[in-house]
Formats: structure tokens, C-alpha cells, sequence
DNA sequence: TATGAATGAGCGTTCATTCAT
DNA sequence: AATGAATGAACGCTCATTCAT
């Protein structure tokens, strides 16, 4: 039915039934990369996990492809939930920096799978010629991009020190942060939450005044 | 020659010819691995960069797994070799932990495509879950537990400012680090000397006494 | 849908076509050893006489091992449907001696192709100067005591002359009848039935009390 | 200088050293397939064995299936040299049966792993088509063939009683002598002086007068 | 004479994809 | 809406063979 189809459907049209089956499936690839890694992860894994044939995936994704798309969504649409408000209720620019890096790193620490997911996909899938996947680029270079408006505008403001370089900084503390899931994949008993304090203590001596 | 043969021949049989070729396919691994990404580097396809049939990697080479264990090799004799001296030559903690961050991310600027290739193997050979391949694990490991002890030992000689978690420290100067190489592939306009710099007067600013 | 599974799937989940197309693929692949002989009867092969591509036995067998080991029961299965009834309507012990040989032989006439691919497995599927694969030591090793154990009670009965040794002669008469699928191979016209019962006469000579 | 001949070089024309070579790898060829089996047999193998390249053997021989005759020639001549003589010795025919049994299994267990490699050849080279290799056919043929006409001329002779088919039993001796190989293989405690007597015993009593 | 080097075909296997039912 | 079936390309690897030196 879908095949043969040059346009994806509109979601509008899904039915209850297609947009559960779609979740129930983009869980499945989540559980199954993390656990896993992305190069062992096959649709026909992926399908084994919920107890379906693999031609369920193709029926209800246009490929392989669309999955991991509608997996990266998933991912950045929970990361922004679960950030976002706590992003806003910190009133300051000590706060918010402090805020970003803990609740960043705190939602790794609750959604496990679907962060780590998310980094094997970001390492894994190259678009011909190098390039990683347009959305993952996105994802990264927008939460650079708004780290380092936070320090700028903050720092223009006084709150932070003015000599250092937003961008380096910001940078600085991405990296930090995004080192996370490879170290809970190392280590299993990493501490999440003493990470984070430590990471904001130490980027909030590099930022604040004299 | 090479095949069926349990224990690998010590490398002085080894005929100039012979050195060669394993030296041009090394090289032709890491760029192909660094173009394409490690997935997509399959030996047809480091085989076809240099213009030969296949067979003559599996010639040469016991099977993947050595070519891609010589690759490693390769990448990290080369970053010794860069930055050791330069890490002896800095005389106090401070210097050293400059030197450490500028001397690193310029290997990286100079390797760029050894550099890229060595992440890349480092992300996608792992078993399910686990630690990466035991020679990319080891460097990991070292080079932050180098960076541990160098921040440890001067913090407690008083070089730098006592209230500091080395480990987490040394945690975020790495993750900083090693997210070069990641940035340049994005950004091939990306200047490593600036960000070098920047990054250490960073750190430096985070470790120092008040 | 079977690969990736690390239990093999009940047989009452089989479909009627995986059924049929399980047994089509057992037949080409006996057909292809008996024609070909085993080394050279490769899945590209076997699945070229169905007029299929290779990926569809890999798709209904986990492997070739699997092919095999389901070839070599389908060949036994077919053996002890054909000679055990035969064996238990025979009342005496020379009556059950010239049974076994006669009806080895004439399975091995009706199941030309059956016959050879079982012997071409048993003779190409072994580890270094080692026992064959165990389904196939196991029926050659059976079949060898069994016709030990019926010389030995019926000597001991007094059926038989005494002094023979049950272990010689029941590897003789094994040797004779297991030399069967060869001569057939060589000589096109070679006719089981008289080979059968002057196999039979021999032996009971050689048996009987003088 | 070997290749592009069409026609193989006259014997005659060979040096000491080649000569000494050919035989060599002769002998490196049986032990090895004795050993590992005639598909593991590689000529890479085969070379190792001796410490040299494998270009070695295409050098003295024209592919693998050359190689492979000079196997079966070999032992086939050893064969005859071993078991000749002691059949000229043997006055009546009782004592050439006896002796035919007893010296083929004798030198069985002599040459063990020429008689090992081949079997091994025998069984696993076939021509196109299924026939099996002609300089083994014709010696399995021989063989069975002067069993036959030993049989038959002191059967007709009055040595031998007269209503045994000289066919049936030279088959089936021949099988019985044949199956030594496979026995030794098998059990490494095997005794063929033991099982020779035996065996002789055996048709001795099937084939001499009431 | 012998070697090291390279080739090309074939192997068993995995996998995303297609499609009739 | 879902399944079972099948395909075809690609993978790493082995091997007999060829050939310049």
C-alpha cells in the first residue's frame, strides 16, 4: 500500500492504530542500538525485539533510513521536554549555565538508551561523501549554537567574565557534556548526577568574575 | 604467503616490497576509513583507492582485524612521537598542561585524516555494549589517566588551585580534546591552532591558583 | 526470519510452504552432493537446480550446516523406514542375516542419490584425521554394532559356527554392502538386487554351521 | 619456462634436482592430505610444509591435478612393490588369497598415510560430471579385477569350492581390505596384522572346499 | 630454479528491500 | 495491516593460478 507512494504520507492521515505501531517500532530501534550498536542493529532485530515480522518495519517506514530520522526525532524531541522548562526557570546566567550542563547530563542519565542510540546513530550514519546525518548536524550544531548565545549574552551582560571566547567555551563544555554516554557505556556505575555538579562547578569557575 | 600461517612473521622477513605495500594499504585504510567512515570502508573499497584487487590486502594482511590493528599502531607511534617531546620540553605543570592541549590538537590538525580514522575505529569496533577494541581502549585510558596524574601531581605540589576533582577535570580537557577531530570534518575551515590556544588559556584559567 | 534466531524454530510453526520449500531444498541439495560430490555442491549451486538465488536457503536454513545435518536425517529416516520392518519380519538368525544385507542393498538401489550424498557427507564433513560429523559416526557406528550383536546372540544361540570372530565379520559384511553407493557410482548398469543376494549367499557360507 | 608448454616434459629430460623436488613435494603432499584431509590440502599448505613458496609447486608442476596423479602414482607403485613379491611367493592359491589379504593390509598399516591420502583423493576428486578420477578408477578396478581372476582361475582349478560368484566375493574382499583406511583413521589402537588374520580366516572358510 | 606478488573466481553469510497474499 | 518469501548486492575470506624478476 505505502509502496509505489513518491511522497511520504502526511501524518495527519495515520490512523490510532499506524501511529502506535510507529512508536511501539521507533522504542524497539532504540532498545536495539543502544544494547547493541547500530551495525548489528538489522530491521530484522529490531522486529525480533517486539515479536513482529521485519516486513511490519518496511510496511510502516519508508526504509531504514526514515526509522533512524523518526529515532533522532524521538530523541531530540524528548531531550528538548525534559531541558526546555528547566532551561527557563533558571532566572540568572550562572544559573542557566549551571542548569544546561546538569539537566543535559541528568537526561542522559534517565533516558540511557535513547542517548546512547542517539551517539551511534551520530558516529554511524555518513551521507555519501563523509557528511554525518543532516538532522544529527543539526541537533549538535544547534546546541553548540545555543550554548554559546548563553555565554555571550550573559557575558555581554556582565554575569561572566569577558575574556574568554564564547565559542571555545561553549564548545568546551559540549564536549564535556557529550562525553557522558561513552563513559556510562564503559563504566556501568557511573554517577550521573556527581558528574554534573562537579562539570558545573568547574565551568562556573572558568566563567564567573574574578 | 601470509596465509595459513598461525603466528605472524616477525617484520624483519619482511621484503622491501613487502613493507611497502603494507605501509600504501595502511595508508589507504586510514584515508578511506576517515572519507567514508569505518562501516563503509570495506576492502574492496581501501583495496580500489590504491587501484588493486583485493586479495592483495588479504595478501598481506591476515585478515581485517590486523589491517585495522596496524592502523591503530600507526596512529598512535605517530602521536607519540608528536607529542612526546614536546610534553618533555615544557618545564612546569602549567606549561605541560598548555603543551598537553596544543600539542595534541595540533597532531590532530596535521593528521587530520589518521586522526579521524582512529575515532572512527574507536566508536564502531565494539562488542555488544562493551569497551572498544583493547589497543583503542588502552590509549583512551592512558591518555586520560596521564591527564589525571598531571593535573594531580602539580595540584598537589601547588601548581594549581587546590579545589578541583582532577579526575573530572581532566575529564572535560580530554573531552574537549577529542572532539576535534569531529568538529573539522564538520567545519573544514576549522582552525585548530586558534581553538588550541584558546582552549588552553580556557583551562588554564580553570586550574590556576585564584 | 530465521537468521538472527539462536534457537531453532519449532517444527510445528513451519508454514506449508517453508515445509515444501524445506524439503525441495533437502532434495536439490542431496541431488546436487550425489551429482557433484560434496565439495563441489555449494549453496549456489544446490539453489541454481531449484532455479532460486542462494539467499533463499539461507533464509530457511540458519546456515549449511543446518542444510546437512537435515539431508543427513532425511536419509537415515528414509533407511530405517525402509529396512527396519523389513528386519523384524524375519524370524531366524539366518533369515535376519540375509535380511540386513538384502534390504541395505536394495535401499541403497532404490535411493541412488540418497545413498551417495550420504556417503559423500560422511566422508568430506571431518575435522583433522578425525571422526566424521557425529549424526553420521553415529549411524555408521550403529549400523556396525548392531549387525555385531545379531552374529554374536545367534552364535551364542547356535545358529551360527562358532569360531568366527562377530567383530571381523560384521565389519566385513558392513565393508561389502557400504561398498554398494561407489560401485553404483562407477558402473551405471550395476544390479543391486543379484549383488544383494549373492552377497547374501557368501556370508551365510561363511556363517552358517558346518 | 614451464609455462606456456602445452605438452608436459618428457621425464627423460628432468635434473637430479628436479627430480629430488618432485619427490619432495610428492611426499609433502601425501603427509599433508593424510593429515588434514584433501580439502584442507591446500597447496599453500603443502609448500609450508616443506618451507617454500607455494610457487614452488607450480613451478614443477603444472596445477594441482598434476600434483595429485603423482600422488596416486606413488603409492599405487608402492603399493605394488610391497604386495608383488609376496604374492609371486605364495604356491597354492588358498595361500595367494591369504597372502593378498594379509599384504594389502599390511601395507596398510605401513604406509599409513599414503594409504590415508589415497582414499582421500580417491573420494573427494571427481571429474565433471560425477565420474571419479580415472588413475584411481583404473587402480580400484585392477585391484578388484585380479581378485576376481585369482578367484576364478583355482576355482576353476578345484582349489576353491565352485558355486561362490568369483565376482561377488572378490568385491567383497576388496571392500573389507578397503575399509582398513577409514578403521584406522578412526581408531589410532587399530591392529592390522590382527584384523588381516582374521579377515583371511574368514574367506578362507568361505571359499575353500566343504 | 625459485620467489614474492597479485589476480579473480568462488565460498558461506548478512541484510535492506520488494512483493504477493 | 501484516506476513512470509524471495532477491541481489555486498561482505570478509580462501585458493589455484599466473607471472615478472
Amino acid at each position: 500500500m505505502r509502496s509505489g507512494q513518491v511522497v511520504k504520507p502526511p501524518a495527519e492521515t495515520r490512523t490510532f492504530t499506524e501511529t502506535a505501531r510507529r512508536a511501539q517500532i521507533i522504542a524497539a530501534a532504540i532498545d536495539t542500538i543502544a544494547d547493541l550498536g547500530y551495525p548489528q542493529a538489522s530491521l530484522a532485530r529490531i522486529a525480533e525485539r517486539i515479536g513482529v515480522s521485519k516486513g511490519v518495519i518496511s510496511y510502516h517506514f519508508a526504509g531504514k533510513e526514515e526509522l533512524v530520522q523518526e529515532v533522532i526525532a524521538d530523541v531530540i524531541a524528548k531531550a528538548v521536554a525534559y531541558v526546555g522548562p528547566r532551561m527557563e526557570a533558571a532566572p540568572t546566567g550562572r544559573g542557566k549555565l549551571r542548569t544546561a550542563i546538569e539537566s543535559n547530563i541528568a537526561f542522559m542519565g534517565e533516558y540511557r538508551a535513547h542517548v546512547i542510540a542517539f551517539f551511534e546513530i551520530a558516529v554511524n550514519t555518513r551521507g555519501s561523501g563523509g557528511a554525518p546525518d543532516p538532522a544529527v548536524a543539526r541537533m549538535l550544531q544547534g546546541s553548540g549554537a545555543s550554548m554559546r548565545e548563553l555565554l555571550a549574552s550573559y557575558q555581554a551582560a556582565g554575569e561572566f567574565r569577558a575574556d574568554f571566547d564564547p565559542q571555545v567555551m561553549a564548545a568546551a563544555i559540549r564536549a564535556a557534556i557529550d562525553s557522558v554516554p561513552r563513559r556510562m557505556a564503559v563504566d556501568p556505575g557511573f554517577d550521573t548526577g556527581r558528574f554534573g555538579r562537579e562539570l558545573a562547578d568547574l565551568f562556573d569557575v572558568a566563567t564567573r568574575l574574578a
